[in-house]
DNA sequence: GCCAACGTTGGC
DNA sequence: GCCAACGTTGGC
C-alpha cells in the first residue's frame, strides 16, 4: 500500500510529462536495527511468522502494490466524534483495529507552520490555550518544512508498466512530477502537510542499496491524484471515489543530485541510541513512502553530504601511486 | 527468498 | 469497538 512513488511509463507519459510517478516505500522506513520494534500484545502473542506459515506464504512474486488496497475509509471522517485534544487519525474507520490516535500537536508537527492537513477531513477544534498555540505557530512559521520520500530506481513490472523512478529521471524531467501512487493514508497526510517552497529527500528504495541520493523542492501543494480512478493504471484504487478523492499527489521539481549516495546503513548509524537520527520518521516506520524529517535531522544529513563530498574530492586530489 | 512490521479486514 | 487473521512493504 504505501508505494513510494514509482514511475509508471506509459506510452503517453514516456516522454516524462508530469503526469505519473510512482512512490513507494512509504511507508513506510525502520528502526534502528531496521524494523521497528512492535508493541502490540496481540501480536506478539501470535507472531507473523506463526501465522504466515499456517496460512502459507505470500507468492514469490512481489504482489502489486499498492494498487488496490488503501485504507479502510476515509469516509469514516463522519465517525469522528473525538474530543478535542485527540483525534481519529486522519480518516477514521468504520472497523478494523482502533487507529492510532495522535494529538493535534502531533498531525501538526511539521516544524514551522500550522497544519493544513484537512483539506477533506473535520475540522479540528482548537487548543484551548489558542493564543499560545496560535503565538508558536506563527513564530514557527518561517522556512521551509522537510520531508523524505521514496521511489524505486530499478525497473519494476507492475500491471505491465515499469513502476521505476529514479533521481536520474526527475532530473531529466522538463516539468514538474507528480508524486502519484502513494496509496499509504500516512504517506499521504505528510503530502498534505507540504507547502510549495518545502524540500525533500529524494531516496531510492527496494533497491541493492538503499539511501537518500538527492532532494527536491515541493513547486505544488496537493491535488487529486487521477491514477486512483483509472482501472489500468498501476496505481488503480477501486475504492476510491471520484465525488471524494481519497489519494492526491504534489508536484515536486529536481534540485540536486548527491555525489554520493546516504546510505540508509548510515543513517541508521546515526539512530542508535541517543543519536541525532534517532526519531528520523522514515527510520521508525521503513515502510512510509513519504514521511517528515525535522529541521536538524535535514541539516544533519546535508552536513553528511558535505563531509563526503569533501572526502570524495580529497581523494581525487591524492597523488596517484602511479603503477 | 525470508520475514518483521504494521495497516486493513471483518467476525464477533 | 476489539482483535485475530491476513496482505503488503521493503530491508536483509
Amino acid at each position: 500500500m504505501a508505494p513510494a512513488k514509482r514511475k509508471v511509463n506509459t506510452a503517453a507519459d514516456a516522454t516524462s510529462t508530469a503526469a505519473t510517478k510512482r512512490q513507494k516505500k512509504v511507508v513506510e522506513p525502520t528502526a534502528s536495527s531496521s524494523r521497528p520494534s512492535r508493541t502490540s500484545l496481540a501480536v506478539a502473542a501470535a507472531p507473523r511468522s506463526t501465522r504466515s506459515s499456517i496460512s502459507g506464504k505470500s507468492t514469490p512474486v512481489k504482489p502489486a502494490k499498492s494498487t488496490i488496497k488503501g485504507s479502510a475509509n476515509e469516509t469514516a471522517n463522519k465517525s469522528a466524534t473525538k474530543t478535542a485534544t485527540k483525534v481519529k487519525a486522519i480518516e477514521g474507520r468504520k472497523r478494523g483495529r482502533p487507529a492510532k490516535t495522535t494529538t493535534v500537536e502531533e498531525e501538526a508537527a511539521v516544524p514551522g507552520r500550522t497544519s493544513n492537513l484537512l483539506i477533506d477531513v473535520p475540522l479540528r477544534e482548537k487548543p484551548a490555550v489558542k493564543a499560545e498555540a496560535e503565538e508558536e505557530a506563527e513564530a514557527n512559521n518561517e522556512g521551509p518544512a522537510y520531508f523524505l520520500m521514496k521511489a524505486e530506481p530499478e525497473s519494476r513490472i507492475e500491471k505491465g508498466k515499469d513502476v521505476k523512478f529514479s533521481i536520474d529521471d526527475l532530473k531529466a524531467a522538463s516539468e514538474p512530477e507528480g508524486w502519484d501512487g502513494v496509496r499509504n493514508p500516512v504517506a499521504r497526510n505528510n503530502m498534505r502537510l507540504m507547502m510549495k517552497g518545502d524540500m525533500a529527500f529524494f531516496y531510492h528504495s527496494n533497491c541493492k542499496v538503499p539511501g537518500i541520493v538527492g532532494t527536491m523542492e515541493i513547486v505544488q501543494e496537493h491535488s487529486v491524484d487521477e491514477t486512483a480512478f483509472d482501472p489500468k493504471h498501476p496505481y488503480f484504487d477501486e475504492k476510491s471515489d471520484r465525488e471524494k478523492p481519497k489519494w492526491c499527489l504534489v508536484h515536486v521539481k529536481f534540485v540536486q543530485k548527491f555525489p554520493g549516495m546516504i546510505k540508509l546503513k548510515e543513517l541508521q548509524k546515526y539512530a542508535k541510541n541517543g543519536g541525532v537520527l534517532e526519531n528520523l520518521q522514515v527510520l521508525k516506520q521503513s515502510r512510509l513512502s513519504v514521511s517528515k524529517v525535522a529541521k536538524k535531522e535535514w541539516d544533519f544529513i546535508m552536513g553528511l553530504v558535505d563531509a563526503e563530498d569533501v572526502a570524495a574530492m580529497s581523494a581525487a586530489h591524492q597523488p596517484q601511486m602511479t603503477v
